[in-house]
RNA sequence: GUCUCUGUAGCUCAGCAGGAUAGAGCGUCCGCCUCCUAAGCGGAAGGCCGUGGGUUCGAAUCCCGCCAGGGACGCCA
């Protein structure tokens, strides 16, 4: 039942007013005492030419309450609703012990497809603390929109193509071996790859070279293909390293070499489309009109472009998926580079442009300064991980020391800390790591919605006899119990929220405050040592929380332990 | 220079399709484990919501200017 909207019909029906606008006028309070809807009545002034307060009064003359509203107060000019309290802790709390982990899911997306395109980092790089956010952001908007009944297609848009792969090759011939990159990996050829910077500062004509070698990779050169096919597979496998920690996966691994035959139609097609023009040797689409600069599809030595490639990338994914909506979970700082080449995409006459959505996040830094692979100034992630998980194993070892699969547990929490962390605030806040904050599980933390759902859980090993049958909503009277049911109540919305602002925050806070609100109850009421009504009817409420704390941390790419 | 993002408590941030006294967490200080996990709970201190205008019955929230910081702006991705 949607009592906001019950609520709106009957001050539609004491007001004369339409219902659809008083449903928008319907608020929650800031503050508890003053009920639990609001209605100001200050909009209806203009409409029905009287002062606000005199509204209020008459409406709530002619109000006719409804059975799950116990109370009607006004206010000056606002309208107070206080709920029944059993009526409402019996609705919320039933619909979560019946619908279980499915309460808060829906079918709304039901036949929509949406591909996400996250992660996406480049390979023969390590895997860094800049790479977090996308990945981690990415796979809970997967998750979220999953639940929402959304198909969802995962693509890691690899950056494995492109010039870089050329410096590579160069540096690989002129001071790497065979031997080293096996026996280091991904390290070597970071190793390799900055030595080719600085040499390149000396000596320019290197970035010829290994411009030469990327045109030689995109006309099949075996050599070079080889090579280019060793760093990629050497790449993947640290990589999935990391992916398998932080549990995400993806449905596609289509990176931008997987482009590489299909994108010479797409340059012919906006030649057609007489899109592409000369200019200082290389063929660009003008973008004037908008007010943008141009975007660069052809170099003028025949090489492709990031944006070549993500337009070819765009109407593949089109044609593959039929989307409707393709996201695309990058830095800010790529803003423009997606403004313009959704732009090529609208100027080749395609609608579904609008359907493209670069879905920004702030910029990684570190407090020594830009975060910088060249320059060493990388916090590498699985040394994080390792980091958070050594950390966790500390404090399980001061607070916990019999807990059973310690190993198990920290990693489930240092993990869970990690991708808590960040997606805690909103995405296009700018982030300066710190290992201080990373390492703090304290206060609102992914630790501490992980330990109130252990504490739920150990709670409910000792009650065996639970059944969510002819339980007495009414023996739940105390303040803290309606919290944590109101809380519980706006969970399904939360979800569509963040789905709809694609903001997986939304979720992580909301389930700190039923974790905070369920503190709270926990402390002041005792459950397994009271009468067995009251005791029956407390066990709901940590069930229900149970339930939602781990489904929203699923929701989020982070386990639920059951001790810890 | 143009465009863009950000500016709220010492720190990190919520609140911004306008509404009733501006909220958390961290840090600081003070309390609470003979009782269901103290990774917890309670309390105190701490704010001209960057700044100046405007719109409105009402602005942290909307509009314009300014200031400060980050970022992007043709052959990298």
């Amino acid at each position: 039942m949607d009592m906001k909207l019950e609520l709106a019909k009957c001050l539609a029906e004491a007001s004369g007013v339409d219902a659809q606008e008083i449903y928008q006028g319907l608020e929650v309070p800031a503050n508890k005492e003053m009920g639990d809807y609001a209605f100001p009545c200050f909009k209806l002034a203009k409409v029905l030419r009287k002062a606000p307060p005199m509204i209020a009064a008459e409406i709530g003359e002619k109000l006719k309450k409804p059975d799950f509203i116990e109370k009607v107060q006004i206010v000056g000019a606002y309208i107070n609703f206080f709920m029944d309290k059993h009526f409402y802790a019996k609705m919320v709390l039933e619909s979560v012990l019946t619908e279980k982990e499915n309460y808060g899911k829906s079918s709304m997306g039901e036949g929509k497809t949406i591909v996400i395109d996250y992660s996406s980092p480049n390979i023969a790089k390590p895997f860094h603390v800049g790479h977090l956010r996308s990945t981690v952001i990415g796979n809970a908007l997967y998750q979220i929109h999953k639940a929402l009944g959304y198909t969802c297609v995962g693509v890691n848009h690899l950056g494995d193509w492109g010039t870089q792969f050329g410096k590579l090759i160069v540096a690989y011939k002129k001071w790497g071996s065979q031997e080293a990159v096996e026996e280091k990996g991904i390290q070597e050829l970071m190793r390799i790859y900055v030595k080719f910077h600085d040499e390149a500062e000396k000596a320019p004509e290197l970035e010829d070279e290994a411009r030469l070698w990327f045109v030689k990779m995109q006309n099949g050169d075996e050599e070079a293909l080889t090579l280019w096919k060793w760093f990629y597979d050497i790449s993947i496998k640290e990589f999935e390293r990391v992916y398998d920690m932080l549990g995400v996966k993806f449905d596609a691994y289509t990176g931008e070499s997987f482009y590489n035959d299909k994108m010479a139609p797409v340059v012919e097609e906006l030649k057609e489309k007489g899109l592409l023009e000369e200019s200082e040797g290389a063929m660009i689409v003008k973008l004037e009109e908008e007010n943008m600069p141009p975007c660069l599809i052809i170099r003028k030595d025949g090489g492709t472009l990031y944006a070549t490639r993500d337009i070819t990338a765009a109407l593949y994914r089109k044609k593959t998926y039929d989307f409707d909506k393709c996201i695309y979970l990058t830095a800010l700082d790529q803003n423009l580079h997606f403004a313009q080449w959704f732009e090529v995409i609208h100027k080749m006459g395609y609608d579904w442009y609008k359907d493209l959505i670069h879905v920004p996040f702030g910029l990684v830094s570190l407090d020594s300064g830009k975060l910088s692979t060249r320059h060493g100034n990388v916090v590498l992630m699985e040394d994080l991980l390792h980091q958070a998980i050594a950390e966790t194993k500390k404090i399980i070892e001061e607070k916990n020391p019999d807990l059973p699969n310690k190993e198990d547990v920290a990693k489930q929490v240092g993990i869970g800390a990690v991708i808590f962390n960040d997606l805690y605030n909103t995405r296009i806040k700018d982030v300066v790591f710190s290992w201080e904050r990373m390492l703090n599980f304290d206060g609102e933390t992914g630790p501490y919605v992980q330990y109130t759902h252990a504490r739920s859980c150990s709670i409910l090993k000792k009650a065996p006899e639970f059944s969510m049958d002819a339980i007495d909503y009414s023996k739940l009277e105390d303040e803290a119990s309606m919290d944590v049911c109101k809380l519980l109540e706006a969970f399904p919305d939360k979800i569509k929220d963040a789905a709809a602002k694609l903001e997986p925050y939304l979720v992580t806070r909301h389930l700190v405050a039923i974790s905070q609100a369920f503190n709270k109850f926990y402390h002041d009421n005792p459950i397994l040592n009271s009468e067995p009504e009251v005791r029956q009817a407390r066990l709901a409420v940590v069930v229900a929380v149970k339930t939602v704390l781990a489904e929203g941390l699923a929701l989020l790419g982070i386990e639920a332990p059951e001790q810890m």
